[in-house]
DNA sequence: CTGAAAGCGCTTACAG
DNA sequence: CTGAAAGCGCTTACAG
C-alpha cells in the first residue's frame, strides 16, 4: 500500500494525497475528507525512506551517552525520550564510553543516519582537552548540537546546566555550617564539570576561613578494588569530617568506606552526594544530595531543539540553579 | 557528494560504485581500488534513504523498554547497544511506561520507521491477561520480535530468559537453610515473571515442610508514602524472618524499612533482592542477590537476531541458569 | 484548489 | 567483469 493506491482508490493525484497527508498546502475540505477515509480504511502509513529522501529528514535525534548504566545519564535518556515523542521525533540511541575515538565513531555513525540533530548528555563529552572538542565543532557543522551539563561556545551548539559550581558551594557550606573543619572534595573523573563543583567546594571554603588547594580534589577510580585502599589512605591521611562527593553513588560508596573503618556518619563524618537519585534516597543514612532538575534540563533541550530545528532563535547558553535536598547523611544536631 | 559524482570522478558507472560499496557481484580488484580512492578522498557517505528506499532497511533495532530509569532496563539497553552496533545496526529506544495503550503506540512508531526487528526488555511486555498480548503478535508479523525475560509462543517470536523460578527458589533455599521459618515473597507488580519467581518461592517452602500459599505473595507499590504503610502492617502482621524481594530495590528499601522498626539485617531477618545491580553492592548490609545474567541473554538475543534477519534459524524459546551471589544480608553464623 | 512531472540517491535484474 | 535503465515512494515547484 503507497501513495498511488491511495491515490486511485480516492480517485485523486498522489500530490492531493500527499498534501492532506502532511497538512500542506490548500486542500478542500471534501477532498480531505474522502482522502482521509481511504488512508484509515487501509490504516496507510506513509514509507519512511521515500519520505526522508525528498525532505532529507526521518525526524529522529541521536542521544549520546558514555554510560546508560549510570543513574543520571538514564534518568536524562527517559526524560529527553518523553519529550522527543511529544513532537514527533524519534530517539536513536548511543552508549559511547570514554574513549574520545568511539565518541567520534559515534558521532559519525548518527551523521551517517542522518539524524536531525543531536544531544550530548554529560559533561563526560566535553574533554579537558580544548582541541579534543573539534569533534563535536564538526558534528555541529551538519546539524544543531545540544551540550546538556557541558558549555562549550560554538555555532550551532547550545548548551544547557545547572550551575554546579552553586551547587557544590551550597552542599560544602551546609556541612560547614555545621560545623565541618575540614572536607574534601572526591571525583571519579577529573572533568570540566568536576572542577566547577570543586570551584564552589573551594568558595564556600575560603568563605569560613578554611584553607584548601588542589590537593583537596581527589579522584577515586570506580574500581571496587583499589578503592578500597584509596579510602584507606584517605582517612588514615587526615581526620577528614566532610566529604563532597560529586555524585551519590561515589558517595554512597564513600559512606560504606567510612563505617567499615569506624566512622560514624553523619556523627564523625558528613556526607553530601550529587544528582539527587535514588541511591541517595536508598542508602542509609539517606545522603543529602543536589537536585539539578535533570528534567527541566532534557524538557528545555528538546523544546530548544524544536525551536532551532523551526528556524526560529534559541539562547546559546542556558545555565539554571539546582536545588539542596537535606538528608540524614549530614544532620548533625 | 552522491553516488553520481563518485562515479563521474572514477570513470565507472554507478552500478560498479554501487557494487564496491556493498561488496557485492563481481568488481575487478583495480577497478574497486580506483572507486575506493575516490570514495575515501571525499569521505563519501552512501545516503541512508536512498538505501533504505531500495533495501527496505535502514539497519535499525527497535528497543522497547518499559523505564530506563530501572537500573535493570538500563543494564540490558547498554548490553544491547554495544552488541548491534557490533553488526552495523543502530538502536532506537522507546520508553514506554506500562500502559498497555503506550506500548501499542510504540510499537506502531517503530513499524512506521521501518525497523528491522524489534527488541522488548523485561516481563513488563507480557501481560497477564493473554488476549493483551495481541500487540505483539501483531508486531511479529512485520519484523522478528525478541522478548526478554518474557515468554511467549508464537511465530516470529523469539524468547530469552532467564530461569527466575529456579533462581528464587535458591534465594528462598538459602534463607530456609539458614534457619528461616516464616519467610514472604515481595514484588513490586504482579506479572507472568513475577509469578514465576513466586513459583520458585513456594517449591523451597514446600521442600522445608513449610506452608505458604497466595497470601506469601505481596504486591508493594513503588510509591514512597505508602510504602512505609505497607511494611508496618507486614512486620506487625507476623515475625516474618526472610524476605524474598522480587527486585533489588524493593530489597534495600525493605531493608531500610525493617531498620526503621528495629528489625535487624541479618540477625532478625534475612534479605535477598534479585538482578545483582550496584543497589545491592551499595545497600548496606550488601544484600544477596540473583546474577541473571542480562549480559549473556543480551548477546544471545542480538546474536539470535542476526541469525533470523539472515535467513536462518535461532530457537524460539532460550532459558538458561541464572548465579545466585551471597552477601551480607543472608549470612547469619 | 488540483494534477503532471521532475527529482531525491540508491539497488538490482538484465544484457552484454 | 561492467553499464543502461527501471524502480523504490515520496515532495514540491510549476502550470492551470
Amino acid at each position: 500500500m503507497n501513495i498511488y493506491d491511495i491515490s486511485k482508490q480516492s480517485g485523486v493525484s498522489i500530490a492531493t494525497v500527499s498534501r492532506v497527508i502532511n497538512n500542506s498546502g490548500y486542500v478542500a475540505e471534501k477532498t480531505r475528507k474522502k482522502v482521509m477515509d481511504v488512508i484509515e480504511a487501509n490504516s496507510y502509513m506513509p514509507n519512511v525512506f521515500a519520505k526522508g529522501m525528498s525532505t532529507s529528514s526521518m525526524k529522529t535525534i541521536g542521544i549520546l551517552t558514555t554510560n546508560i548504566r549510570d543513574l543520571y545519564q538514564a534518568q536524562c535518556v527517559y526524560y529527553l525520550e518523553q519529550e522527543l515523542k511529544k513532537y514527533g521525533y524519534t530517539a536513536m540511541l548511543c552508549c559511547t564510553g570514554d574513549e574520545l575515538a568511539a565518541k567520534k565513531e559515534h558521532v559519525e555513525l548518527l551523521a551517517s543516519r542522518k539524524v536531525d540533530a543531536l544531544i550530548f548528555i554529560g559533561s563526560h563529552f566535553v574533554e579537558k582537552n580544548a582541541k579534543d572538542n573539534a569533534y563535536l565543532y564538526g558534528a555541529s557543522n551538519n546539524v544543531p548540537v545540544f551540550l546538556l551539563n557541558g558549555l562549550l561556545r560554538h555555532d550551532n551548539i547550545y548548551s544547557i546546566l545547572c550551575d554546579d559550581e552553586t551547587g557544590a558551594y551550597e552542599l560544602t557550606r551546609i556541612c560547614l555550617e555545621k560545623g565541618a573543619k575540614d572536607p574534601v572534595f572526591i571525583a571519579s573523573r577529573d572533568t570540566f564539570s568536576m572542577r566547577r563543583k570543586f570551584q564552589g567546594f573551594l568558595k564556600a571554603c575560603r568563605q569560613y576561613g578554611i584553607e584548601k588547594d588542589d590537593s583537596a580534589f581527589r579522584v577515586f577510580s570506580e574500581d571496587p578494588e583499589s578503592l578500597d585502599a584509596s579510602y584507606t589512605l584517605l582517612f588514615d591521611e587526615s581526620a577528614y569530617d566532610a566529604l563532597i562527593c560529586a555524585d551519590d553513588e561515589i558517595a554512597a560508596v564513600a559512606q560504606r568506606a567510612a563505617r567499615n573503618h569506624g566512622i560514624r556518619v553523619p556523627e564523625d563524618l558528613m556526607v553530601t552526594g550529587y544528582n539527587d537519585s535514588v541511591i541517595a534516597t536508598i542508602a542509609s543514612p539517606a545522603i543529602t544530595s543536589l537536585d539539578n532538575r535533570a528534567q527541566y534540563m532534557c524538557t528545555q533541550a528538546v523544546y530548544g531543539l524544536t525551536q532551532v530545528l523551526d528556524g526560529k532563535e534559541f539562547p546559546e547558553e542556558t545555565m539554571y540553579s539546582g536545588k539542596v535536598v537535606e538528608r540524614e547523611s549530614t544532620k548533625r544536631t
